[in-house]
RNA sequence: GGGCAGUUAGCUCAAUUGGUAGAGCUCUCCGUUUACACCGGAGUGGUUAUAGGUUCGAGUCCUAUACUGCCCACCA
């Protein structure tokens, strides 16, 4: 008997996780065809259907606030749906070390305050204390995705850094390393003078400030008298000037473009070059061009000495890209903010003072026109909130070109389908721009890049302002090069004494893209799981993960991760803001589950949300569904105690007489087909919102109300004298569709709060089902 | 600058793909106390941001405009 009084969620909650875990109901292993839980071979003979979630591992630096959790309410939900459809069904959780935001944070949040820093350890005293400290955290995060239901296998909750991936990653990029995708080259990076280390485009961001804009007079070589004006905000990086760029459609400069400038305070003369992508309107309308310090620029003297769009370009300008060829850069600005290669006096200055000195020595040359201010957009580190200092340096990259014209061809012939679809425009679009890869990071805690060399190994700027590749003091032109020589060596263990590997580590993305064939193979399940059904996760991360595992698992499996993406929505703070531990206004899960249950807390974020949305915390709709729990409670109390002694639930009504029981079977059939429906479409928000309207509205507003005169005697108000008694036969058809109603509607109500139905099948299931879920119940009908 | 969303009741949001604009909360009135620390019934409240267009029919499709948010980007 379902006991007396409200419905109580915190308390059965952790009852019911109990029962579930202890019965290891949410293994694949487990068979609910004879309640016993099989060897995993077994499993994989069996003929069930697969079904698999990998679940976004959440990154191990901090616990997760209610809105970090709502992926997993998602994901739950079309486990179970896929339970009670009869497959074998694996949610997969893990944790993601989050090489470079956790490094990051254990620096200052954790030893910072200890003051202690990396210096006070060894490599491999810094990675254990890592190690450490974020597997408590991770504990943590566990704990918070088993209280909120996701029904995952946790036997196997995997870390990114666990031993069992270490095989699967390496060997990725081993093969890449073999199919030549793998190079070290020179090129245009962020550097973070904040983390001392390179950072990727997208941890960066920008800020507007003030800024000193400086006219600068570059004299004409054919005529010093006459000159060509740049307008700038960083006059030190002219010592690394290689060109001069104007519109090629500008008519003030169009008789310039291919002739010569005299770079001011170097003996170098530099081309006046053309790019579109110089606006006429800013400045003087010519730009000195730094590729070795400006993104921008780097752009454009690639695009010059590609020729791209040169068949677009005016006669002119196609001229003088023959007579003067291609152009290069010059490096001047080290990592330690220092001036290097050909800057004469200025060698060895900060970059602030040699600024100050560079305009003092261009104004006694007359050679500033004039200054004025400015705000300008400032590429910032996101994490340091450093001023990004870009420069030539040497990294690992991985070209591009092949990973992702694969990608484009599965999402253009559907194999993977993005849920919202216009999503996948913004994927398509993300994927044909993609430039080539830069995967080292020069820190500590990740999967170290399993590259050797023979000897120490540096990167010096030489006379000429060129990036220097050393090993063992020997100077290396390039990958081939070393390789040849035998100084580079690409594998997982040392070659032998001497060797020594590469200081940097991974990407964090190059590890968590694997995911999907990383996890399975660390539990031996690629062939029976990959590839996965649904990936499930935040909207936010498209680009940056979703992408990356299409492409990475086409290349190293031959076949696209999983078949839908399904993007949810960012949940806000009651204010509408994006929830942050800065802005205080996170919340935690506790402080929503204790009181309301999680049950209510899966409403929230599934009840007429839509894919891709973002929606906020609302407390007036958690008390909403809180109330609807108990409905459900007091509904199911109702009609069991109005059931007959051993009533058999698993009764199907036939038959049917009496027309309010009639219209009682229709609307549950209406109901299932319809929830289906939406469910098989991926709308599960609405098909939610039906559930929460059709159960309170119609099945207890409407359809109990009429049942209960064919169930009791009804009295009449005033003198509470019997006036009707129930027809027997009535009552026993009554029952049998009120018992079916019950059953069907827990059923369909149990992916979204599992923990109340189950609460509810365990007072009322048939004697025979003893020791089961109502998580593998049959989701048909009959 | 480019891209992608959004703008619907006082508030927070839906509308199952073109077919009578809905829910929760709030507010007003009435009724219930043998499922309901509450529940039920009725009601107030919307020219669906604006202006055009396509269509028998538009919140939904097209065009433009105005705001809001996010992402990308190169204004030195």
């Amino acid at each position: 008997m379902l006991p007396k009084g409200p419905y109580n969620p915190n308390e059965t909650e952790s009852k019911i996780l109990d029962f579930w875990h202890q019965n290891k109901f949410f293994k694949p292993e487990f068979d609910p065809r004879d309640g016993e839980v099989k060897s995993t071979e077994e499993m994989k003979q069996d003929d069930r259907e697969p079904f698999a979630i990998i679940c976004p591992p959440p990154n191990a630096y901090a616990r997760p606030h209610i809105g970090n959790v709502s992926g997993y309410a998602y994901q739950d939900v079309f486990g179970r749906y896929a339970r009670m459809r009869g497959k074998k069904t694996l949610l997969f959780p893990g944790k993601d070390h989050a090489a470079q935001e956790a490094e990051t944070i254990y620096l200052r949040d954790v030893l910072a305050p200890q003051g202690k820093s990396k210096a006070d350890f060894t490599r491999e005293e810094f990675y254990a204390a890592c190690y450490e400290y974020f597997t408590g955290i991770m504990l943590i995060a566990q704990a918070d995705e088993k209280r909120i239901g996701l029904s995952a296998d946790f036997d196997r909750d995997l870390f990114t850094l666990d031993p069992r991936v270490f095989e699967t990653v390496m060997g990725t990029f081993i093969k890449m390393y073999e199919d030549g995708m793998v190079y070290k080259d020179v090129r245009i990076v962020n550097w973070s003078p904040g983390m001392q280390s390179v950072v990727a485009d997208i941890d960066t961001a920008r800020k507007e400030r003030e800024a000193e804009l400086i006219y600068i007079k570059y004299p004409l070589v054919e005529d010093p008298t006459k000159f060509v004006a740049v307008a700038t905000t960083r006059p030190e990086t002219m010592l690394g000037d290689t060109a001069v760029v104007v519109d090629p459609t500008d008519e003030r400069y169009a008789d310039l473009i291919g002739k010569y400038v005299k770079l001011p305070l170097t003996d170098r003369e530099i081309p006046i070059i053309a790019n579109g992508r110089v606006d006429k309107e800013f400045g003087t309308g010519a730009v000195k061009l730094t590729p070795a310090h400006s993104a921008d620029d780097y752009t454009m003297m690639l695009e010059w000495n590609y020729k791209k769009d040169f068949n677009r370009m005016p006669q002119n300008v196609q001229d003088a890209r023959e007579q003067i060829g291609a152009v290069g850069y010059i490096n001047i600005i080290w990592k330690d903010l220092k001036l290097v290669g050909p800057v004469g006096k200025y060698k060895g200055m900060k970059v602030n003072a040699a600024r100050a000195q560079i305009v003092e020595d261009l104004r006694a040359l007359d050679l500033i026109e004039k200054t004025e201010k400015i705000t300008q957009n400032v590429v910032i580190c996101d994490r340091t909130k450093s001023v990004i200092e870009p420069i030539m340096s040497s990294q690992w990259f991985i070209d591009v070109d092949r990973l992702k014209q694969p990608a484009l061809e599965a999402l253009k012939a559907g194999e993977v389908t993005i849920h919202p679809d216009n999503m996948s425009k913004k994927l398509e679009f993300w994927l044909q721009n993609l430039r080539d890869w830069p995967i080292s990071r020069s820190i500590w805690w990740g999967y170290r890049i399993p590259v050797w060399y023979k000897g120490e190994i540096s990167e010096v700027v030489n006379d000429e302002g060129k990036i220097v590749i050393q090993i063992a003091g020997e100077d290396i032109a390039d990958m081939q090069d070393a390789v040849k020589k035998g100084l580079i060596k690409v594998q997982t263990d040392s070659p032998g004494e001497g060797w020594l590997q590469d200081p940097d580590v991974f990407d964090t993305w190059f590890s968590s893209g694997q995911w999907p064939f990383a996890t399975l193979t660390a539990e031996n399940l690629m062939d029976t799981f990959y590839p996965t059904q649904i990936m499930e996760t935040a909207f936010d991360i498209l680009e940056l993960w979703v992408a990356r595992m299409i492409m990475l698992g086409i290349y190293t499996q031959g076949k696209v991760p999983f078949k839908d993406v399904y993007l949810h929505g960012l949940i806000n703070a009651p204010d509408g803001q994006k929830m942050s531990k800065s802005k205080g206004n996170n919340i935690n899960i506790d402080e929503i589950v204790e009181k309301y249950g999680a049950d209510t807390l899966r409403m929230l974020y599934i009840v007429g949300n839509k894919a891709g949305a973002s929606y906020r915390v609302d407390f007036d709709k958690l008390e909403g569904y809180r109330r609807f729990l108990n409905k459900i409670w007091n509904a199911a109390k109702f009609v069991e105690m109005n059931m007959p002694e051993n009533h058999d639930w698993s009764e199907v009504p036939a038959d049917l007489k009496i027309e309010s029981n009639k219209k009682l079977y229709q609307h549950i059939l209406d109901t299932h087909a319809e929830v289906t429906k939406l469910m098989n479409g991926f709308n599960i928000g609405i098909a939610a919102q039906v559930l929460f309207e059709n159960f309170w509205h119609v099945f207890c507003d409407v359809c109990l109300e009429e049942a209960k005169p064919n169930l009791y005697p009804q009295k009449d108000k005033q003198t509470q004298e019997v006036i009707s008694e129930p027809d027997p036969v009535a009552k026993t058809e009554t029952q049998q569709v009120l018992g079916f109603a019950l059953i069907t509607y827990l059923k369909l109500l149990h992916p979204f709060v599992p923990f109340l139905t189950e609460e509810i099948w365990q007072h009322i299931k048939p004697e025979q089902k003893k020791e089961s879920t109502l998580g593998y119940e049959n989701w048909e009908l009959s």
